[in-house]
DNA sequence: CTGATATCATTTGCATACGAATGAATTTCT
DNA sequence: AGAAATTCATTCGTATGCAAATGATATCAG
């Protein structure tokens, strides 16, 4: 007959109700945080974005700008001064399309192709670290459960 | 006696062996970037940090900036610009700390007060909307684990 | 008390990230 | 073919996010 004064106690706890530190935005904004600062710690000369690009274009070779842009989810602006800067360490070479003047053709350069080479295990080194708090088991769920949600 | 070939096959795959789209730094910048859409959807004149700011005011009080970024996860350069445009929005006031003068105490303005309770329910609505793809059971472990890697 | 340290805040520089507007080239529709 | 719609890229403006340097104030050690 009493319980009602003690779920009055339970709820006042929090006089908001509302807890930003449990809302999904905040720890996937800290999460990526602690991902940016491991990488930066371990690559530091490069950004997980610049990195993205260069990896994507490994993989697909030659592709316009807009292309890559969506292939690592970049929109046009985005990719534009990631490739611009990418452009001006020499790792990657832009030529207009022969057919289509309106694309710019990223593809890697010889340095670009090193590079990559020389990063993927320090990439993967990075993957491990970030991903060391969980088990196999818990890491391949949390990874599962995130793509649904990107 | 064959299966050699039909190993290497399976490994030809994918040439580079890396696959960045399982990564989890690329899984975590997508999963964010869709987040941050969502919320730009639904509160569209209020950023993620800037509603973090506000509600955490709401619920600690009046704290100096740098305490309120380290309660949000921002650090002095990134909360001083969140910070200020809140200010020039008049949701937050800014004192000088009556005996420590280097500190900067930010307290909530009426208006502010008013527009956190306006926006917790949008902001209860965005989590929902992110965590769609998932049944609550999977939001949870999903939730559960991405606090243990942030 | 005073010199060394530490803390709080600000500023600068660089790198994403995205909306909106614009220009150039291509495609589609009629 | 010619007009309308689309696509690719660029530019501008605004907002995080962080490292590094600086200035002001406080605290600590001797």
């Amino acid at each position: 007959m009493t319980g009602e004064r003690n779920l009055r106690l339970v709820e006042d706890d929090t006089p908001e109700g509302y807890r930003l530190q449990e809302q999904v935005g905040f720890v996937l904004r800290k999460a990526h945080q602690r991902h940016v600062a491991i990488f930066a710690d371990r690559i530091g000369d490069l950004t997980p974005p610049q990195f993205a690009a260069l990896a994507k274009l490994a993989d697909v070779g030659e592709t316009s700008q807009n292309q890559l842009g969506s292939l690592i989810a970049m929109d046009a602006a985005t990719v534009k001064g990631v490739i611009d800067r990418l452009k001006s360490r020499g790792l990657v070479a832009l030529t207009r399309h022969d057919v289509d003047k309106r694309r710019l053709m990223v593809s890697l350069t010889e340095d670009g192709r090193r590079t990559v080479e020389r990063l993927v295990p320090l990439a993967e080194d990075i993957t491990t670290e970030t991903l060391r708090p969980l088990s196999p088991k818990e890491a391949a769920t949390l990874l599962r459960l995130l793509s649904r949600i990107a």
